[in-house]
DNA sequence: GCGTAAAACAAACGGTTGTTTGGTATAGGA
DNA sequence: TCCTATACCAAACAACCGTTTGTTTTACGC
């Protein structure tokens, strides 16, 4: 049984076919954005987008995977230098609010896009998402806490906050690498001014 | 000058348009919710939503603020009763919580729909959405907080995390009231084991 | 009860949606 | 150089979108 398939062409326009979904799955969501919108902006037709992919759905499926592997690898990359757990927790919500809010279109369609948006789909981006952030269970897990903290909430506090910062960040007004420090200094160390 | 407009009649479906509206709007999001699917659910005919509504930005930017009037009333009512400033500001938490996750329609809407998806209108929801979070500033502000908190990272990263809960939660699973407790007592106090 | 305005119906409108079909140019291995 | 699978084009498809127009029913103030 030999493969009669071969190797894909020097000229094809799918990797920027990719690009411009990311850009727009992630400027406008799913339902707002149109094949149209997509294609125009690497100047095809329409009808020439199914050859890449049998529907709209499979190709936010194959944005989003993208976006789920390249925030991934920049979170390991980040704390893979680091050892203490307060740091490495620091360094992958610097690395994943990067990715989230100045590079990555990918990475903000994984945000911004609910699986609830592509019933088709559902089931694999949410496993995708799962399987990313599991990531931080792992990093929270490493941590230090007093006895009564609950870890699962802390995660979600966390992410939550990082997650939420794609509607009220401003280029330029914000930085991604004191916002997630202040994050994880307001969780850790107490708030409240000391009793007098 | 006088009047020439008459009283409402008594069996208009305004209101459980607007019900539906926001039970759609706030489920489905701006883009992924038909005006054939509002009218299905009070048995009218598109058109009819016309006679009430001059565009379906408007319908949305009705069902709005009527989200962020109730959301609002709910955590006024809430802080009234209280006197002690982390105590209003829990009080708030678990009203806003209570409101975006298991009762009101109205309020998903505010959190699920971006301003930016619906052009025609979005300087008025953000407008309203900023009078609402202003509450929060002033309870931020009544806190006894150590000198270098950043009260407005704070504020972002609470809200943050309290509207992301929408992604996250289960009826039956999760309880507002405990998870609106978890996040400002992960705030107040440290996380982290004492030095030893 | 009558007149009037409120609140809808009935039926379409032009445009857009995701998608299909059949044909065609061409890069690249043999 | 020829052949074939790749990667597209060209043109349409039916379905659906938000919206408009003209008409009809009906609650309510007088």
């Amino acid at each position: 049984m030999e493969s009669t398939a071969r190797a894909p062409r020097a000229d094809n326009r799918l990797p920027q076919l990719l690009d411009c979904a990311a850009r727009l799955f992630g400027e406008r969501g799913f339902h707002g954005t149109t094949i149209r919108d997509i294609v125009r902006g690497v100047d095809m037709l329409p009808g020439s987008l199914y050859y890449h992919f049998a529907a709209k759905e499979q190709l936010l499926a194959a944005v989003y995977a993208e976006g789920v592997a390249r925030i991934t690898e920049r979170v390991q990359a980040a704390i893979a230098r680091r050892s203490d757990p307060w740091q490495r927790l620091t360094a992958a919500c610097i690395a994943h609010l990067e990715a989230l809010l100045d590079e990555g279109d990918y990475a903000q369609v994984v945000i911004r896009v609910r699986p609830g948006d592509v019933p088709e789909a559902a089931a694999q981006l949410t496993g995708l998402r799962d399987r990313y952030e599991s990531l931080f269970v792992e990093l929270i897990d490493a941590l230090p806490l007093r006895p009564n903290v609950d870890r699962r909430t802390l995660r979600l506090m966390l992410l939550g906050a990082l997650n939420w910062s794609q509607t009220w960040y401003r280029r330029g007004r914000d930085d991604p690498r004191v916002i997630a420090r202040h994050f994880v200094a307001l969780l850790r160390r107490p708030t409240e001014s000391p009793a007098e």
